[in-house]
DNA sequence: GAGATATATCGACGATTGTCAATGCGAGGG
DNA sequence: CCCTCGCATTGACAATCGTCGATATATCTC
């Protein structure tokens, strides 16, 4: 594997490399929609509001997050095919 | 998914969330009897040795590594199964 | 436009991480 | 027994990370 190649795989891993953000994905995969909003997330996750905005950010720069703003809500989904991906690294280099 | 969950599962993300931890699992896993020893890995990741025998630890603690000692050499192979576990948490939360 | 609400950004802080140089430790060979 | 070789451990350092309080921004309502 390629310098480059790991450098970009390991920002993606640890994008997920933390129980929040483990959370925050597993949370808005089992909302109504496959989306949620950071007002729903915050209170199960015991976290403020800038710390949730701040690890969401992270997912969505990391390309696992779709970040989607309708009115004053912003509205978060798993961007399809993403995690498969990472999955796909783990499963080959068997 | 619990707190508790979370913060095992993420400590086997972080474990290979880092460019030089993907390359030495991908190097191991390519090698001749899928196995390796120190020696062999720090050339090819341009580290030095106690930073390569530092990850080592790290991937082992993580239950992904496994390290077996024969005379002076201590040989790492990847635990059987261990990367699918962890790509199947990835392909189920989607 | 004034106020309320949802979210993002900033600045700061302690905690953790990745790396190295130096040293310790155990197994073999002479 | 001493010396060499492969590896692990320690201590130190800068860099990054997770969290929070304060503040800014944007959108809706009245």
């Amino acid at each position: 594997m390629s310098a480059d190649r790991a450098e970009g795989l390991a920002k993606q891993f640890k994008a997920i490399a933390d129980p929040n953000r483990l959370r925050l994905v597993s949370l808005i995969s089992s909302s109504p929609g496959n989306e949620a909003c950071v007002c729903d997330l915050t209170e199960p996750l015991d976290l403020g509001q800038p710390t949730v905005s701040h690890h969401l950010k992270i997912l969505v720069d990391a390309g696992i997050l779709h970040r989607e703003k309708r009115g004053v809500w912003a509205y978060f989904s798993i961007v399809p095919g993403a995690l498969n991906s990472l999955a796909g690294v783990l499963t080959e280099a068997r």
